[in-house]
DNA sequence: AGCGCCGATCAATCATAGGT
DNA sequence: TACCTATGATTGATCGGCGC
């Protein structure tokens, strides 16, 4: 702690929380991808459009949701998965670039 | 986590570190030229130089110090690329493994490349051609 | 036959936003 | 206002693949 965190006050990090849509939508993706939760460079593309965001945005966002996920795992996680089960049952409008498994959640 | 409780990250999200670091000291030599380094950043400020070596965490993530931080960046401005020659040099200099060097270079290079893409682009950075 | 590089990702941490 | 949590961004280091 003494040691160095001057990362120079860099204009860094003066995040925005993305909108609620936003996050929607990408949760939407995030659970109903769960057993594969690697979006391809052209969903990224595509979420980044519909999200209002930069792809590296939707980057960060998968690379900080995947471990966050991770890491609890068997908490209120389960609730959000209520995502997938009530937006892949009904319509899937966000659905794009179909993984090969389609069928079966592990889990 | 879990074992296979959780099959869809578990599975590819696993990756656990292993400490290799290494050695690759060989040091020696004293290497003419001076680079030197000079450094602007003066600064010295605080930090200084830890007489201990590598200051990594308890995770294995080392933890660079301004001045070396401001010389890799120096460096890399000079040249994106580096020979095995000025590697050895700088990772001496700086009291860093080649392979921390070789790593940061990779990944300033990465970080450059997300910026232009990204649009804001100092726009120099010599050498740089089309 | 081993090395460096790239691209994507991980994992920890930083710094701020938002909520109480 | 202070404390705490959620969350976006940064970054040293890893993994798999590729080219030489």
């Amino acid at each position: 702690v003494m040691i160095l965190r001057s990362r120079f006050l860099d204009a860094r990090r003066k995040r925005r929380n993305f909108s609620k849509q936003a996050s929607e939508i990408l949760n939407e993706y995030f659970y109903s991808h769960l057993s594969n939760p690697y979006p391809s460079e052209e969903a990224k593309e595509e979420l980044a459009r519909k999200c209002g965001i930069t792809v590296s945005q939707v980057s960060n966002w998968f690379g900080n949701k995947r471990i966050r996920y991770k890491k609890n795992i068997g908490k209120a996680q389960e609730e959000a998965n209520l995502y997938a089960a009530k937006k892949a049952a009904g319509a899937s409008p966000y659905s794009m670039a179909g993984p090969p498994s389609g069928t079966t959640t592990p889990m | 986590v879990g074992g296979n409780g959780s099959p869809g990250i578990g599975g590819v999200l696993a990756v656990q570190n292993s400490l290799i670091m290494a050695n690759s000291a060989t040091a020696g030599s004293a290497h003419p030229n001076g680079m030197g380094v000079g450094l602007g950043s003066g600064s010295g400020s605080g930090l200084s130089s830890c007489s201990l070596s590598s200051n990594t965490n308890n995770s294995g993530r080392t933890n660079f110090t301004n001045k070396q931080l401001t010389e890799l960046e120096k460096e890399f401005h000079f040249n994106r690329y580096l020979t095995r020659a000025r590697r050895i040099e700088i990772a001496n200099t700086l009291q860093l493994n080649e392979t921390q060097v070789k790593i940061w270079f990779q990944n300033r290079r990465m970080k450059q490349k997300k910026r232009v893409k990204e649009g804001l682009i100092p726009a120099d950075i010599l050498t740089q051609h089309s």
